[in-house]
DNA sequence: AAAACGCCGGTTTTT
DNA sequence: CCGGCGTTTT
């Protein structure tokens, strides 16, 4: 049994050619991650190349873990010392240990999108910007920009065309760079860029991990943006030993900064560069890939390629025009139902994929009316919870006392009477003095903050203190010590509203999470599990095993497949986005069609492509005509249907919901024990409103206290 | 300092 | 239709 078993000619070439630069242009479905394992383990097996001197680069965490797992399966303990991991985590990685060369300390923080917000606020009300002209938002994108093309302030100072806008943004961009350090901080674009600046300005270091990563390997390199570039391009210098693999027919990420060319020069870039084609789709059915290939083909600048499968034929592609959204929602609740009726097809193998988040809801509606599982993944993200950045701002201030945002964020949650006054007392005084913040806090009556609130200061820091000698200790402990110490969970607690319950919910959620990282982890530090955290998205804790459909973004699926697909929203402004059309560069809708690629070839057997009439956008109803892509199917690919007039429509729903007839709905009262037939036996510990619209909390022993309404929920009185 | 109110503004995709 | 933010009120 040979690793080149079970690999197609073009597949075991590519395995087979290690030394020196590889370009494989791997269409969607053809195998890569295949390839990429099975060269792995002919460097290892055939090669005898010592696997801690290969680097295999991913973009996400679930492509990284996936490709772990089977490593694990063809290389045995051997994948233990392989390095696989994201850009990020690796740059990460050695920044933890080298960072010191640029001015930093190893327990920095990772500012997530919502903390470089605030800092750049805060920046602005310093400078007395206006933030209606100055938006943070389109600062940090633009900082974002400069980053991903590896712009220093000063460097984008230099460039020759910068008008009076672009000053003023290159000096907010100049003193967040400087307030980042000063809080020993980087955000998500300066682990890439710091990493890459330390290899330009230490070549000693740049040459110890050229040493260490002799065959280098890039997943999904279409999506590389110039900073990932030269960093591969720096790594890889010495040995050459450089494989990338990607389709230029998903490059989805431009608008982040990925650089298409990389990719489609990268024959230029690297000399003697062998360049392999994977053509071969095991994924979908002739039809569907035909109609991708359709809507793709209208795109320039393309590597030409012809993408074939065995799978001849195949279901032609379904297009269903709905009144609205809810409609919408509807036919694909209708749909999954037909086929679980007559197909052996199970939850998991359905997908909803949409354009923007905000399509979410509609869909989830429907979804728990009618009790189908699912899971949603992209949305608000778990860790963007209030209460849980809350308790992330507490670890990171215990990690590193230097960390203002958090420190703001906190220092005042929940309310100990340090208001905004004492806060610039407090920061003003420090910046005066050459003090920390975290110093001041220690002598608060110095900066001139009244004694009631000096105290309640000191008390605050002493908190901190304390904590701070705890974080040797579980995180799981720390964590419930916070809570508990600070008030917070008890301030919760009192609340009693829905929204406070929701949020215990989060927090006892996370608690598993600590839980968990206490297990796996031994005796890491409190910087490494938050660091480990703000790089993981919900994404990655997909579970391709639990029986839910899975609703996310397009962007989002990239890398998956699923036998049915829903691509929905097809509408003009909505995908292709207004914005894409409204811009002036064509580019944009070119990559809204390579979007649409990506959406289309995740699907195995069946895609739907849904579209509503009408559509309520912010309250505001928008009649979209069908999006354009839907006219580049031809016909023979495609077979349509529409809504049901109204009266057929609710005769319709009436069934397909399966409502309970009224009456047969009990009515609840405190402490009746009831049956879930998910979620067992439990008992009712409030009850709101009355009849078949009663909202009933039922508390559960394994899942804490859930809210039903009794019309939809599947529970009975035992 | 904190809560309560009302306004404007904005909405793509994410490591 | 939300949420964030500034203004007003307690």
């Amino acid at each position: 049994m040979s690793i080149l078993d079970n690999l197609n000619p073009e597949q075991q070439e590519a395995v087979q050619c290690t030394e020196g630069p590889l370009l494989i242009l791997a269409g969607a479905g053809s195998g890569k991650t295949r390839v990429l394992t099975h060269r792995i383990a002919h460097l290892i097996f055939e090669k005898k190349v010592y696997p801690g001197n290969i680097l295999a680069i991913t973009f996400t965490n679930k492509a990284a873990q996936e490709m772990r797992e089977r490593l694990e399966k063809l290389v045995g303990i051997a994948s233990q010392h392989l390095w696989v991991a994201t850009f990020h985590s690796t740059c990460l990685r050695i920044l933890r240990s080298e960072i010191k060369e640029l001015g930093y300390t190893s327990n920095f923080v990772i500012y997530d999108d919502s903390d470089q917000q605030t800092l750049i606020k805060m920046i602005l009300k310093e400078k007395n910007l206006d933030d209606k002209k100055y938006a943070p938002r389109t600062i940090s994108n633009r900082i974002s920009n400069y980053k991903n093309e590896l712009k220093t302030p000063d460097a984008a100072q230099k460039e020759p065309d910068n008008n009076y806008f672009d000053d003023q943004i290159i000096n907010i961009y100049d003193e967040y760079q400087k307030r980042l350090k000063n809080n020993n901080a980087l955000d998500f674009d300066d682990l890439i860029m710091l990493t890459v600046l330390l290899f330009k300005e230490k070549p000693d270091i740049l040459q110890k991990y050229q040493e260490r990563f002799k065959y280098i390997l890039v997943d999904e390199y279409q999506d590389t943006n110039t900073a990932q570039y030269m960093l591969i391009k720096l790594l890889a210098q010495k040995h050459k030993n450089l494989c990338v693999v990607g389709d230029d027919d998903q490059s989805i990420y431009q608008w982040r900064g990925a650089d298409i060319k990389n990719i489609l020069s990268f024959e230029e870039d690297y000399e003697e560069t062998k360049i392999i084609k994977l053509e071969q789709n095991y994924r979908s059915t002739q039809n569907i890939l035909s109609a991708a290939n359709e809507v793709v083909k209208n795109n320039s600048r393309r590597k030409p390629k012809s993408l074939w499968t065995e799978k001849e034929g195949g279901d032609k592609i379904f297009y269903y025009t709905a009144q609205d959204e809810v409609d919408e929602a509807f036919f694909i609740v209708r749909t999954i139902r037909q086929i679980l009726d007559r197909e052996q097809k199970e939850y998991k193998d359905f997908a909803v994929l949409c354009r923007t988040t905000g399509q979410f809801r509609a869909i989830e509606e429907s979804l728990i009316r009618s009790n189908i599982p699912y899971r949603v993944f992209g949305g608000t993200k778990f860790y963007d919870r209030k209460e849980i950045k809350d308790i992330l701002a507490y670890f990171k201030i215990i990690a590193n006392p230097l960390d203002e945002v958090s420190l703001k964020r906190v220092i005042n949650t929940p309310k100990r009477g340090i208001g905004d006054t004492s806060w610039d007392k407090l920061v003003n005084y420090g910046a005066l003095n050459g003090k920390t913040i975290y110093d001041v806090m220690a002598e608060p009556e110095e900066a001139g903050i009244a004694t009631k609130t000096a105290k309640s200061i000191k008390g605050f820091k002493k908190l901190i203190d304390n904590f701070r000698e705890l974080s040797k200790s579980d995180i799981t402990f720390l964590t419930n010590k916070i809570l508990e110490d600070t008030g917070y969970l008890q301030e919760l607690q009192l609340e009693k509203t829905v929204e406070a319950e929701t949020r215990l919910e989060n927090l006892q959620e996370f608690l598993t999470v600590t839980k968990k990282y206490d297990i796996e982890s031994q005796g890491d530090d409190l910087s490494t599990f938050l660091s480990e955290i703000s790089l993981v998205t919900d994404i990655d804790n997909y579970d391709a095993d639990e029986d839910a459909m899975v609703i996310m973004t397009m962007h989002g699926a990239k890398g998956l497949e699923f036998p049915i697909v829903f691509v929905t929203g097809m509408e003009e402004n909505l995908f292709p986005h207004s914005r894409s059309i409204n811009s002036n560069d064509p580019e944009e809708i070119d990559e809204e069609r390579r979007l649409c690629y990506v959406a289309l070839t995740r699907a195995e057997e069946k895609v739907y492509l849904t579209r509503a009439w009408k559509r309520t956008i912010y309250g505001r109803d928008a009649y979209n005509s069908p999006s354009r892509f839907i006219e580049e199917i031809p016909d023979k690919y495609l077979e349509s249907s529409q809504a049901r007039t109204r009266e057929e429509k609710s005769s319709f729903y009436g069934k397909a919901l399966n409502s309970p007839t009224p009456g047969s709905v009990e009515t609840f009262s405190l402490g009746d024990k009831v049956e879930h037939n998910k979620w067992g036996e439990g008992v009712v510990v409030s009850v709101k409103g009355s009849g078949d619209d009663a909202e009933v909390s039922v508390a559960f022993p394994d899942q804490g206290i859930k809210k039903l309404i009794s019309r939809y929920a599947p529970i009975k009185k035992v």
